[in-house]
DNA sequence: CCAATGCATATCCATATGGGTATATAATCG
DNA sequence: CGATTATATACCCATATGGATATGCATTGG
């Protein structure tokens, strides 16, 4: 077996620096395809195929109109990240408040 | 050019499933190679391999203790994903709103 | 000191990646 | 209707994956 497929899950699709700019870049709102080959610098059809991965993640959406294509940001698809994440969080930040619990003994002693 | 390597960074390393049930376990604490092994019901050789990829991104760290090798969680690693999704954070929770919006604005033209 | 235990590494394989380039499709303009 | 614009898809390629299995290397127990 190869590696899980890109369009595996959100993990996946994120796993790829172009997709998260992608991604950064519809935090600003709706754009079509050709504003985003502009902004990354890539070639357009790279831009369609990360567009595709993201699309069947679920983390965009498209809409026509005219000739174009407008992609939309559905953050949605990233809870699932977050959620697994968050539940980390408090192990990365117990070092300060453990680091705070020694700065308040250090002033009580005062 | 091929994927980025999974070794990359720690986007890449937690896109693997079987990775991230590793870093699920050793939230209970340090534990030796074959404990993962019965954990994760892999075999030895693929999550020494696993594990090698989570030392390389900083995910974990492993201390040598007689012919074991325990291996301990290093949460920070994970903390630049974290940044990046809790910036959309807001994005998805705003949703809710922006449909009441819509809703009313709806209900209005009527 | 030799056998056993605990891990790491090497090799083989099928697969899908991301990049490049060429081309197909759809919509609009003159 | 033909030309142009905006995207999507199809290929070709090099690469590294994850699974399987075999083997190497320490450390410990008898």
């Amino acid at each position: 077996m190869a590696r899980a497929a890109t369009t595996a899950d959100a993990f996946n699709a994120v796993a790829e620096p172009r997709r998260r700019e992608i991604l950064d870049a519809l935090t600003q709102g709706e754009r079509p395809v050709n504003e985003l080959v502009d902004l990354l610098g890539l070639a357009q059809p790279h831009v369609s195929r990360h567009l595709r991965v993201l699309r069947e993640v679920g983390a965009v959406v498209v809409r026509d109109e005219g000739r174009q294509r407008l992609y939309r940001l559905n953050p949605q698809a990233l809870k699932p990240i977050h959620d697994w994440v968050a539940s980390y969080q408090h192990l990365w930040e117990e070092r300060f408040d453990l680091l705070e619990d020694v700065l308040e003994d250090l002033k009580e002693e005062h």
